[in-house]
DNA sequence: TCTCAGGGGCGAT
DNA sequence: ATCGCCCCTGAG
C-alpha cells in the first residue's frame, strides 16, 4: 500500500457523498471501480493508504483523480463568505471534489435523476456487476465500468434489473450517442460554456445533470447544481426567489463564490441534507 | 395498504 | 413558463 500525500483529507464523506457513486465501504476498507482500475483505500491512523489493481501504484492516477495539487486552504478561505459555508466546512473538513473520468460521470449523473443516493449507489453497482468485467482481488470480486460499446448494445429489460426505471432508455440511447458522435473524445478540450451547450444535446441531460457532469467528470469549478436541496440552500440560505430560472440562480451563486460555486456547493449540500448525522 | 419524495427531464400546451 | 408524466424504490 502507499501513502497518500495529503494528511488534510477527510476520506469518509469524500468517498461515500452524493459526488461519487463508485465506492463500497466493506469492513473498514473502501474499494472504488474507477477508470478501469479497481481502487483500495484504507484510513490508518497515521494517514490514507492506497493501492490499485490490477495494474499496482498508479501515482499518476491517484495524484489526479483526488486533485493532489489542489490548494484548499486558499479555495475555503475564498468560498468562506457567510455562516452556512463556514458552518458546512467545518463540518466537512477535508472533503475534497474528486476528478472523475468523465464517461463514468457521465451515465452516473443520467442515473441519478429523480432518486435517492443510496439507490443510485446500489443501481449503479448493479450496472457495473451486470455490464462491466469482472476482477478477482483478495478473494473478492468487483467489477469495471462498462465500455460504451456494451452499454449502447445492452437491452432495455436488462438495464431495468439494474433499477434504471424510465432511465434505462437515456442510458442506452446515450450510449449510442456518444459511438456517433465521439463527443467523449473531443468535450475534454472545450470551454464550460461549449461542453455545458453539448451535453444539454443529450437526450436524458438537464441543466442540472450537465452541471453534475461539468464538474465531478470535466473538472470545471464555476456551477452549482440545483436540484431539490440547492434549490433550498438557494431559497432559504441566500433567499433567492424560487420563480428565478435555473441559469439565473447559478449566475448569482456563481458570482457570490466568485468562480468557484462548485467547492461551496459540496459543503452546503451535504450539510443540508444531512449527511453523516444519526 | 397507502402516500410521499428522491442530487430531473421530456414533450405538449 | 408551466405541468403531467415517466419507473421504481424505501421510508413513514
Amino acid at each position: 500500500m502507499n501513502k497518500l500525500p495529503i494528511s488534510d483529507i477527510n476520506i469518509y464523506p469524500t468517498l461515500l457523498g452524493g459526488q461519487s457513486f463508485a465506492w463500497e465501504y466493506i469492513d473498514g476498507v473502501y474499494w472504488g471501480s474507477l477508470n478501469n482500475r479497481i481502487v483500495k483505500i484504507e484510513e490508518r491512523t497515521d494517514g490514507i493508504y492506497w493501492q490499485t489493481f490490477p495494474e499496482n501504484d498508479d501515482h499518476e492516477f491517484i495524484s489526479n483523480y483526488f486533485q493532489i495539487s489542489k490548494d484548499y486552504p486558499s479555495i475555503l478561505s475564498r468560498i468562506s463568505k457567510d455562516e452556512h459555508v463556514r458552518s458546512g466546512v467545518k463540518k466537512f473538513k477535508g472533503m475534497r471534489i474528486l476528478k472523475q473520468d468523465f464517461i463514468e460521470a457521465f451515465f452516473s449523473f443520467i442515473a441519478s435523476q429523480n432518486r435517492s443516493i443510496t439507490l443510485i449507489r446500489e443501481s449503479m453497482r448493479l450496472f457495473r456487476q451486470t455490464f462491466g468485467k469482472p476482477v478477482n482481488i483478495e478473494g473478492k470480486t468487483f467489477y469495471l465500468f462498462p465500455k460504451v460499446e456494451d452499454i449502447a448494445n445492452a437491452s432495455i429489460e436488462t438495464l431495468n434489473k439494474c433499477k434504471m426505471g424510465y432511465r434505462s432508455k437515456f442510458i442506452k440511447e446515450a450510449a449510442q450517442y456518444l459511438l456517433l458522435t465521439g463527443l467523449h473524445l473531443k468535450i475534454e478540450k472545450m470551454t464550460r460554456a461549449e461542453a455545458r451547450e453539448e451535453l444539454l444535446k443529450v437526450n436524458g441531460i438537464g441543466k442540472k445533470v450537465a452541471d453534475c457532469i461539468l464538474i465531478y467528470g470535466l473538472g470545471h469549478e464555476d456551477l452549482f447544481p440545483l436540484d431539490v436541496w440547492g434549490n433550498r440552500i438557494a431559497e432559504n440560505y441566500y433567499n433567492l426567489d424560487p420563480k428565478l430560472s435555473y441559469d439565473e440562480k447559478l449566475n448569482w451563486i456563481n458570482n457570490y463564490f466568485e468562480g468557484l460555486s462548485a467547492y461551496a456547493g459540496q459543503y452546503l449540500f451535504e450539510s443540508i441534507r444531512g449527511f453523516g448525522e444519526r
